[in-house]
DNA sequence: TGATAATATCGGTTATTCCCGATATACCAA
DNA sequence: TTGGTATATCGGGAATAACCGATATTATCA
């Protein structure tokens, strides 16, 4: 059953906010110093920073977003950046109106 | 924080299962001696029934659901009968493609 | 090689959720 | 009134999630 796993992902309130964050990544944090813009998504101290959570836990709810399908992840160098999934987003959408 | 209410009561499988009954009753449930069709719901004890779980573990189930507005409920007599609320779902699916 | 930085994983405490049985409340019928 | 049926609420044990600090892993750079 995939789309327990996805609610369960939405069911607090810090994954929330960082899913939110990375819809507008240019708003939501300030440019990041070893690459240019945000197409490949956040590097998740920047994440860590605005979510005031030790490292270790943010790490862990990006996974569960990733494991969830809402967000993908993109190593580059000592850096791992997340970036939102749209097409998981517009694929829930349908679920509701259909599925549920 | 409203959606953080709703995906938290969408993150329980017999409440998703709950859900998608009472999405299509005619299908999902044996017809209701005590009134005619399934225009104002399905009663408690049927849902019980058919989830398998005790009575209290339905109830609060259902008021959960209620909470986060997800169906609505009406008492007729000594039955409650509860009812798939279209409108959330609609703002629901909009809600995850314009804020989330 | 070794030192440092970014991220992931592991082990554990505390808070929350799941689900139950027992009991309370509301309604109806005799 | 008494008894029976439908639902709601309360108290609690067990399972899961939240969140942490410590440590492991991976990459960079001198």
């Amino acid at each position: 059953m995939k789309q327990l796993e996805i609610f369960k992902a939405l069911s607090n309130k810090t994954r929330l906010e960082i899913l939110q964050w990375l819809k507008d990544p240019e708003a939501s944090f300030p440019e990041q110093a070893h690459v240019s813009g945000f197409e490949i998504g956040v590097c998740v101290g920047e994440i860590q920073r605005k979510a005031g959570l030790t490292q270790s836990t943010v790490s862990e709810y990006l996974s569960i977003l990733q494991r969830a399908g809402l967000v993908t992840s993109t190593r580059v160098g000592q850096w791992t950046y997340y970036k939102r999934n749209d097409i998981a987003f517009d694929e829930l959408s349908k679920i509701i109106q259909s599925d549920i």
